[in-house]
Order: C-alpha cells, then sequence, then structure tokens
DNA sequence: CCGTCAATATTGTCTGACAATTTTGATTGA
DNA sequence: TCAATCAAAATTGTCAGACAATATTGACGG
C-alpha cells in the first residue's frame, strides 16, 4: 500500500491540494522506474499547484511521502536541478525555482526566436504525409475552446497543440531545447494571472495555424513570433511581486 | 563489441587530477563535491579524448576509477543523461551519446539561430562598462592562433571567445540553453576532421568581433549566423562514418 | 532587543544488500 | 559446424543504515 498522502506541500504550498498520486497499490503497468514516478510526479505537481515556486524539497519528506529510499529522490532531484526546476545549493537543499522578472525575459526573448523557427520549419513540412491532418486536429482542439474560456482541458489542448507544432518542425533537438527552457515555470508564475486564456490568444493561434497549413513559412514564422512577443508584453505588465527577488 | 577501446582509463584520470581533490591544505577555491568531480572529469575526459562517444558507462568501473561510491556515480550519470550526453537504457547502462547527422544538422540549425541571437545581443550592450574590453581580450587570444594553427590552446581560447560572447549577451537563460545543445559532442565527433582550426575560420571569428565591436547588431547577427552556417556545410561534407547509427 | 553558542535538522557520501534484468557462456540437439 | 536453450555472471535499480559536514534553530545571557 503506497498510498501517498504528500504532506509535502506543508509549508509554503497551497494549503489543501494534496492529490492523490493513486499509484494503486500491487501498481501494475508502470514501467517507469521508482525515479522517473518521483520526477514526473513533481513536476505535474507543479503543473497542479501541488508544489508551488519557491518551494523547499526536503529529501527525507519526500522519500517517506512516496515510499521511496532517500538515493532514489536525490536522483529525481538531480534530474529536476539539470533541467532548471529547481535550484540546489550545497549543504542547503533544493527548491522549486521562482523566476526573477529577467529571468522570464529572457526566457521569452529565446522562445520568440525558437518558436517562430518552429513555425517555419512545420509551414515548410506540412505536406508530409499525416502532418496536415494531425496539426488541424490539434488547433481544432484549441480553438473548441474559444467560448468556454480557461480551464484544465484548454491548457491541455493548448500543449498538445505546441507538441504538435514542434513535432511537426521536424527537428528533435528542438523538442529537447525548449523542455530546458523551463516554460512549465513561466507558465506556473503567470497563471493567476490569466495571461493565456484570453480572446486576443485565440486570434494568435488561428493565425499560427493558417499560415502553416498555407505552407507559407515566412508568415508563419512571423505569426509565432507575434504570439511570443504579445505573451512578453503580457508578462512585462505584471506586477513585481509575481517574481523573486 | 559495442563498448570503445579506452576502457574507462582505469588509472589517468581519476590517478592524478581527481584523488587531488584533496587540495583542501590551503586550497580554499575548489568547493565542489565528490558527484562534481565526477561529473566535470567525465565532460573534461570527452574533450581529451579518454572518453569517447559510444563509450559504455559502467557504474562499478567508474566509482572505482575514482574511488567514490556507486551512487555518487548514479548522480554523475543522472546529471550527464539529463544533459544529453550520454544515453541510458533501463538495466544496460549509460554510454556516451554518439550523433546521427541529423541530429547535427538539427544542432547546428538552432546553433545558427542562437549565436546569431547572441552576437546581435552583445553588440547591442557592448558599450556597457568594461564589456568592449573583455570582449576585445578574447579575440586577440584567438587570433594569436591565427599562424600557430590547431591546438588545445586553441580551442581554449576559441572556447573563451564564445564564452565571453555569450556573456556579453546577457541573457543568462541563453547560456544555459547553449550547454544543453552539447556542442560538446558535435565538436568532440568532428574534430578529427579539423573542421574549426582552417583559416576561413579566423575571418569568421574576425568579422563576428568587429561587427560587435562597432556595435552593429545587424551585421554582428548575419556574421555569426554565416559562421555556424558555414560549419554545418563542412559538416554535411563530412563521411558517414563520422556519425552514428 | 541583540549576539553567542550548543542542539537539531538536513545534506553529501559511502557501504552493503538484494531483486530485476540483461549479457555471456556452456551445453545440447540437429 | 551451427543454432537453440538455459543456467551463470554481470550490471543496473532500489533500499537501508551509517557517518561527517554544514546549515538552521532556539535557548541563554547580556
Amino acid at each position: 500500500m503506497d498510498s501517498i498522502e504528500p504532506t509535502v506541500a506543508s509549508q509554503d504550498g497551497p494549503g489543501e491540494s494534496a492529490a492523490k498520486t493513486g499509484r494503486s497499490a500491487t501498481g501494475r503497468g508502470t514501467r517507469v522506474g521508482a525515479v522517473d514516478r518521483v520526477f514526473r510526479d513533481i513536476v505535474n505537481g507543479l503543473y497542479e499547484g501541488r508544489f508551488v515556486p519557491g518551494q523547499r524539497l526536503v529529501e527525507a519528506d519526500i522519500a517517506a511521502a512516496y515510499g521511496v529510499g532517500r538515493s532514489t529522490v536525490r536522483e529525481a532531484i538531480t534530474r529536476l536541478a539539470a533541467e532548471f526546476i529547481v535550484e540546489v545549493s550545497p549543504y542547503r537543499g533544493a527548491q522549486i525555482r521562482r523566476l526573477r522578472r529577467k529571468e522570464a525575459e529572457d526566457i521569452l526573448i529565446l522562445l520568440e526566436l525558437l518558436i517562430g523557427l518552429a513555425a517555419r520549419l512545420a509551414a515548410d513540412r506540412i505536406d508530409q504525409p499525416g502532418m496536415r491532418e494531425e496539426f488541424s486536429d490539434a488547433i481544432d482542439a484549441v480553438m473548441r475552446f474559444e467560448e468556454l474560456g480557461d480551464s484544465v482541458a484548454f491548457h491541455s489542448a493548448r500543449n498538445d497543440f505546441f507538441r504538435a507544432l514542434v513535432a511537426a518542425s521536424g527537428n528533435g533537438e528542438l523538442r529537447r531545447l525548449l523542455r530546458s527552457l523551463n516554460i512549465h515555470l513561466l507558465r506556473v508564475q503567470m497563471r493567476p494571472f490569466g495571461v493565456e486564456g484570453s480572446p486576443e490568444r485565440f486570434e494568435d493561434y488561428k493565425a499560427i495555424a493558417e499560415t502553416i497549413l498555407d505552407g507559407d513559412g515566412g508568415k508563419a514564422e512571423k505569426a509565432g513570433r507575434r504570439y511570443i512577443s504579445r505573451v512578453a508584453s503580457a508578462v512585462d505588465a505584471l506586477p513585481d511581486k509575481v517574481f523573486a527577488r
């Protein structure tokens, strides 16, 4: 019975949360190792609010919460640190990274470039077999939320859309690179301010998708860049309290 | 069969460099732990040829070679994997990544974009105090090798040059991103073919430095991109045997 | 209220152990 | 000889316990 009761988010955590990781006892199925389980649950927990930026990760607590050994936790934290999701200082442990305004700006500068590239490459390859269809589905799923507004399902659909975009670009390293750019953290920090759910964003998504489906690389790049650039403006307008330091 | 000759360098590396961590006496400087030591030595070993792409990393061997515990080795390998320097498959261990041609091409596409950005940002900020001087020094150090040709010192100087370039860009995330782009691996795989030591490269370095020192962001970006694009051409011309799969 | 110092908490690392899984090598049958 | 089979060996994944090094906390005296 490793029914976990993540007491982990005790400090400055979001009070309640404590969603059950629910990996049922006798856990069949999970082909992944214990390290993966812990790693993924913390990343997911970030999205779900069970872990919040600034929160400390105490090895012993996590080990107890997940019913694993400390060395397993340590490996998971090492991976989190390598992806810059947490910061580790010697003998002082790990805590979930909280971006400074400058860091957020820097990330968005890079993101603009990379999303622009992804859109251009995707447009150039849209006639690859199956590509157009898959991409259409992804954008349709997003647009379905235009009326419904913000929700978990919307975020999921939008994530799928960008995943499809990057996949369509055909550049595997780009995928990796975007992952290490910690858009998670940015999103989590902005989320309470609803930067990404507004109607103008839907225009942006639509523009990106249309230019790509048209196979117009130049316009697609512009559309992608404009989207990120608008997000960046919105982030600039956020109050200081959103950021660290 | 699949493990390459250099059998973990049973003696060489640790024998002198790692065991010497005990510069404790007065040497306050290196405050790194055992994990860092192993991690860095393997990365350095890559540059120095003590570890080669495709080589397997057996935990017990490395632990013995460096005189550390297996858990320490494990953490080091986890970090190497998180930075995509090694590939890990379950129960089959880690081996140093060997790029396929497609991966190398993908990396260079991204690198062109990012170095272009770095050059542009650096040009825009060159009048920041101390910046111009530091940058001049770095490029001077590189150009000093124009006559001397390839050498370890040259590679070191060129690394410093790019480090200075990225630092001058003022975008901290860019630094991180470039690190996770595994230029190491690319270099190591190309090195035997002398792609980076040729005279035309020096023209490129000079062009980048001059445009940046002129503060001309647009031209600097172009110069940076052209440099990478030329390297990409050279890589394209390499024979298949250089790459994996 | 402030600084000092010991008690406590936490991390960094090592060792040893064992199960899970892959790899290797020997044996056997065709 | 060669191929299939299966046990032995090697290697990884994970845990538990131990201890030193360091950071944090709290009690104490001023």
